[in-house]
RNA sequence: GGACCCGUAGCUCAAUGGUUAGAGCCGGCGGCUCAUAACCGCUUGGUUGGGGGUUCGAGUCCCUCCGGGUCUACCA
């Protein structure tokens, strides 16, 4: 059934120390076809990305460049906000967390944690080193011949104690093994709340949540000689964006608690501990789910970097294969959740076999035969046989698939669903030999054709999430009214109109065919 | 160093402890001609990373080794 609630999903907001790569692109991509999908049946979706701009790191990095960090910050989350645009993603806001707005709802936060009781003031102590400024644990450090003590990058570390605020975490531990426990989909998939539990019962510690080495943050209420520690400021982004803690009636309040936090697997302890002990302690609703991807990795299962030179640039690789073309890749060959592999050559592989060779080339062959055979319009079906309910079924049970595998952000399956009807609906037509039909029986033929068209439709509407341009090229090819797009034209309600005109079809996928080396 | 995750066909992935470990792609053979050299049918391919253990029975549970990855709380 369809559920009519509002839908909010954030990506987790991307640090622009440097350029977005392809992680950055795969996060966003993959939380675009989750906003894209719910809107498309029915669902008001608020859909957020933005910048996590503060903290020592982009600091350090605006000095080495001489420019100040706001220079830095600006310039580098243009960087994201234009990749966003050039992958069509459909993001209703972009927060920067340098933003007013933001730093007023950090602060709220802040000052609901502390009318709770849960922040303290004291003193962090520990072997501090300058050059790597960095804090060590005493086991990280060793005192070697010369009398000095060394931290782990080998530098000189010296005792520094620092004033901070602190978080009561600790005071958390069995609230959150609670909500582990009562509230089993918070934590997806089920492999990373096992590590999350085990970490949680190992013990918590409180948390410094403050910091006064540097000043690129948010300040802490009534004590500007500290800024926030970069966490507490970060989640805040997704409380942020809604309005709520500002004022309870603005417009876009309703969607809190998000439903979905989108993020890697690197990051799922703050979402997944520190943000909830943070709500619980304002006395906020939680989130319903915190879903961690895994990464992409080069080929080989290697991590890509510079020095073994395996990056892979997502704008080169959309320039090379196109945009959807890459959306459906890596929405289709990674499983969500799990780190998968990401190779030009399983990407000319796959788009030619699922995209040329399946869904373009079945639009293709269906939609040029009712354009030569039925006076370019959709023809009038028959009597339906078995075969043909069959074929209409498959692609009528489509979208409960979709729903349950979305639901459940196993997105890779929910695209190898709709390819799997692809193909039968290619092994129905090559049953049905239409081609033949045209000599014998023509309203067979129609019949036939008319079935296979339909299927093409629901498929279109189906992989709208995924390829969102293409996808409204093949509704073209069919005619489909722009106002039955959504989900709701899936099935029964929304067949195609015998009688209505068809264009002679042009190739949506093109066929991928690899540059020759050294030319 | 510690904790945790992963390793199944050339590639991407499946297999509540239960027949002979499956599917798609790639490759090979045949068919077809509506279609983007596409499509359909058949098909090759496996010591489930190595070794040991528990069990009537292990891809699955335990130990160990190898390889890859994540976290390790103050880099975010």
């Amino acid at each position: 059934m369809s559920d009519k609630t509002p839908y909010y999903i954030t990506t987790a907001i991307s640090y622009p120390n440097g350029k977005p790569h392809i992680g950055h692109a795969y996060e966003l991509i993959a939380t675009d076809a989750m906003a894209r999908f719910q809107r498309l049946d029915g669902r008001e979706v608020f859909f957020l990305t933005g910048t996590d701009e503060h903290g020592q790191k982009m600091q350090q990095t605006a000095r080495k460049e001489g420019i100040s960090p706001e220079e830095l910050a600006e310039r580098n989350s243009n960087e994201f906000r234009q990749m966003g645009k050039l992958l069509n993603a459909s993001n209703d806001d972009f927060i920067r967390t340098t933003e007013p707005r933001h730093h007023e709802a950090s602060q709220a936060i802040w000052k609901l944690m502390a009318d709770a009781g849960d922040i303290y003031k004291d003193s962090y102590a520990g072997w501090y080193s300058v050059r790597d400024e960095a804090y060590y644990g005493e086991d990280e450090t060793e005192v070697r011949a010369d009398g000095v003590r060394y931290g782990p990058q080998g530098t000189p570390v010296e005792w520094v104690e620092e004033s901070s605020y602190f978080f009561k975490l600790s005071e958390y531990q069995d609230r959150l093994l609670k909500l582990y426990e009562e509230q089993p989909d918070f934590i997806g998939p089920a492999e990373r709340r096992n590590e999350i539990i085990s970490f949680v019962k190992s013990g918590l510690r409180d948390l410094s949540i403050s910091r006064t080495t540097f000043d690129w943050g948010v300040k802490v209420p009534n004590d500007p000689e500290h800024v926030m520690y970069v966490w507490v400021d970060a989640l805040t982004n997704y409380l942020t964006a809604t309005g709520l803690l500002t004022d309870k009636n603005a417009p876009r309040a309703k969607f809190w608690p998000a439903d979905a936090h989108i993020i890697g697997k690197d990051i799922i302890r703050f979402h997944t501990v520190y943000w909830p002990a943070f709500l619980m302690s304002a006395g906020l609703p939680l989130p319903k789910r915190v879903f961690a991807h895994g990464f992409v990795l080069a080929k080989g299962g290697e991590k890509m970097s510079k020095s073994l030179g395996n990056v892979l640039d997502p704008f080169e690789l959309i320039e090379h294969f196109g945009l959807d073309q890459i959306r459906y890749y890596l929405m289709r060959e990674i499983s969500f959740g799990q780190d998968g592999y990401c190779s030009e050559e399983g990407i000319g592989i796959r788009i030619n076999a699922d995209l040329a060779n399946g869904i373009g080339n079945l639009a293709s062959r269906s939609l040029s035969m009712i354009v030569k055979n039925c006076d370019g319009q959709i023809p009038q079906p028959g009597e339906l046989t078995e075969e043909d309910k069959a074929m209409l079924a498959a692609a009528d049970a489509l979208l409960a698939v979709c729903r349950e595998e979305i639901g459940k952000q196993a997105i890779h399956k929910a695209v190898a669903a709709i390819i799997a009807v692809v193909s039968e609906t290619d092994r129905y037509f090559a049953s049905q030999e239409p081609w033949a039909l045209k000599k014998t029986d023509l309203e067979r033929m129609g019949t036939v054709l008319y079935v296979t068209a339909e299927v093409v439709r629901q498929i279109a509407i189906l992989l709208q999430p995924y390829m969102p341009q293409s996808a409204t090229k093949l509704l073209d090819l069919v005619a489909a009214p722009a106002e039955s797009r959504d989900f709701a034209a899936l099935g029964e309600a929304g067949r195609l109109v015998p009688g209505t005109v068809l264009e002679a079809p042009t190739p949506v996928f093109p066929r991928y065919v690899a540059p020759v080396a050294g030319a």
